[in-house]
DNA sequence: AAATAGTTGACCTTTAAGCTCGGGTATATA
DNA sequence: TATATACCCGAGCTTAAAGGTCAACTATTT
């Protein structure tokens, strides 16, 4: 997870994408304008969006953006994991060496770390761009602990 | 949320301190040669801990670090939330003036990545260092769409 | 008093996030 | 076929912040 400005920009630009949504593409450079972002950078984002079939693209005059799927269809880990690259949680494996001994501990906070991640992305995954549009985004996802013993 | 390498050290450093315990408290030295984390390092964690209970000082020879609490009630949000400083995921409000207008568009996103932040938060807060130490940290948190409506 | 161990804060170093620039390629209209 | 529009792409700059070190100090035990 990366959850730069990168993930925020383009949440943006696709809210702003689908409120102003009239089936034309929307040029990136309205877009630009109105969020007052670099037009760009936003061509950055939107290249990769493009890349993952978030949206799509009409080139020449009239062109511009347009999203691959309906609003409640698109999700908001496809977004993210779009736009901000892998992930990166731990430095163990054949990165440095540091860390994370042959002791076996290692694992121990390893699979934390992993844990919290799915979870992000599964949080991500169950919001969808309409769900953000029509402002429900907050109270969607439920989440409960599981296990009985050491609860506190 | 930051969730930068403090987090990481600092649980791998509790982890180690746990696993390793025996009443007594354990020198900073030993889990800075033991997990290869520096110590001058170390001490700017441990001392941002204290100071929000997490763990308890004993100063002069024999001493050392303690948790404040048993393993079972020592939640990681504690521990993140000591080590890893404020949040920031919007620079909307009164930071540059960018993004998020008057146009009521700007708390769509906003609210989005609020609730986030405390879903991350409600994980971290289900997950004590026992449950790392133990290696359940991984299945332990359950997470579900509530809403019928538009779910894709 | 002498050794141990925590406490503090300034400061250096490196990475990568954030953003810009300049040139290219496709397509639609005239 | 010319021209304007708008997407496409990759190199590269800049700066804030993350990651980590150093040195000096204070408290406590033996």
């Amino acid at each position: 997870m990366k959850l730069g400005t990168k993930g925020r920009y383009a949440v943006m630009a696709l809210v702003d994408l689908v409120e102003t949504s009239s089936g034309e593409p929307k040029t990136l450079a309205e877009i630009a304008t109105s969020q007052s972002i670099s037009l760009s950078y936003l061509e950055q984002l939107f290249a990769k969006m493009r890349k993952r079939g978030v949206v799509k693209s009409v080139r020449g005059p009239g062109g511009g953006y347009k999203l691959s799927r309906p609003a409640n269809e698109t999700r908001l880990s496809d977004v993210i994991l779009a736009v901000d690259e892998p992930i990166k949680t731990t430095r163990c494996s054949p990165d440095t060496g540091r860390g994370c001994g042959p002791d076996g501990q290692r694992c121990a906070t390893h699979e934390l770390w992993d844990a919290l991640r799915q979870h992000i992305l599964g949080f991500l995954a169950q919001v969808t761009l309409a769900d953000v549009v029509e402002g429900r985004a907050g109270s969607i996802v439920q989440m409960q602990r599981i296990d009985s013993a050491t609860a506190a």
